[in-house]
DNA sequence: AAGAAATGACTGACTAGACAGACAATTAAT
DNA sequence: ATTAATTGTCTGTCTAGTCAGTCATTTCTT
């Protein structure tokens, strides 16, 4: 290897990715991201190939980043609900840190140029909190349900959730509670 | 007017637009869109000044059908849960029978195109559902939430819901019920 | 150790294609 | 006859991706 690519300048794209797209949706020039990035347009295809690659990187990244924040310092023997607000509370708070990524990420999450492969490994990311909802369920109202089901279900209060804690944040942690009060409710 | 516009071609745009944005989504050319229609590339134009124009009108359009077939037939006299059972259903129904609206509500709900005024004309479209909310709200488990809170977890779930009716279609009714019963745990 | 040669990251101007919207000509309604 | 809808071509703009050339870094060769 002549010149290392530099870990460094990968970042600085995926960061300006996350800023523009967060800001302008999935529409966005990659010689904006590129410009943004400190680097030159071209640059930006030597670390990722095409505009659907970054995309996908940037997606799985974003994805597997919150799933480690969420699921870190989870003690497997403490009883689930507490487990639970465990990952909940701490899902919360990385998409309150960072507002940008969660926005990027909701974007990313509707396009259509994310690959069945990338969405299966960002399953994967997600799999501790799914056999955590699946001991959940499983002698919760919700027993006969399918699991994909409350993944969804869970997901979709969560987003919520964290809509309204970004929305007002004077009242985040009021919010994060009563989001959690609902999920819980509804599946535990 | 010397040559009336027909409202027949305005409902072929607005229906090929439907099928096309549910499709390939908000980066659909115009020219597709019209020619699905079956008129040319610039009739769009005397029809929807812009394309924003285009996908603002189709977004409320499709919003206001949703909300009037889930209120068609609601008895205000009955008790709340009954109430609320209707609209959820009838909203399913609806979801179930037009998947193409439905997918390209969604694309057009996330789309940054749709305008503030946009939004709140779809708001007050779903005024009478949103009442019918704050009366179930009044003396449940999220009385002290604030109203758009409770709204937008019933629409998150009901969102989740249809996409499982969708997918299952077997299951449709049993996933219809699984999804009011989470609702009604949540906010009844 | 010196320096020549090879490698590949890096640049930004460039290309090819797509797209929204304009427009001149045509058609149809009053 | 007049007015406006309709048509399809045309245009200016925008963008993903390319490419010829440059420059930093490593790897021979002597």
């Amino acid at each position: 290897m002549a010149k290392p690519k530099s870990e460094e300048k990968r970042n600085a794209i995926m960061a300006a990715a996350t800023r523009v797209i967060a800001a302008q949706g999935l529409g966005a020039p990659t010689a904006t991201i590129a410009q943004e990035a400190g680097v030159a347009n071209g640059t930006l295809f030597t670390y990722f190939e095409t505009k659907a690659d970054l995309i996908n990187e940037l997606y799985l990244e974003l994805k597997t980043e919150m799933a480690t924040t969420a699921l870190d310092g989870l003690r497997e023997s403490a009883d689930l609900r507490k487990q639970a607000f465990h990952v909940w509370k701490r899902s919360m708070n990385w998409g309150m840190a960072s507002p940008e990524k969660r926005r990027a990420l909701c974007q990313l999450g509707v396009s259509d140029e994310i690959t069945p492969a990338t969405r299966s490994q960002a399953h994967q990311a997600m799999a501790p909190v799914a056999e955590l909802m699946e001991r959940i369920r499983a002698d919760g109202p919700m027993r006969n349900a399918p699991m994909s089901f409350v993944v969804a279900i869970m997901e979709s209060l969560s987003e919520t959730t964290m809509d309204f804690m970004i929305r007002e944040p004077g009242n985040a942690d009021k919010h994060c509670k009563a989001g959690f009060d609902v999920f819980w409710r509804a599946v535990g």
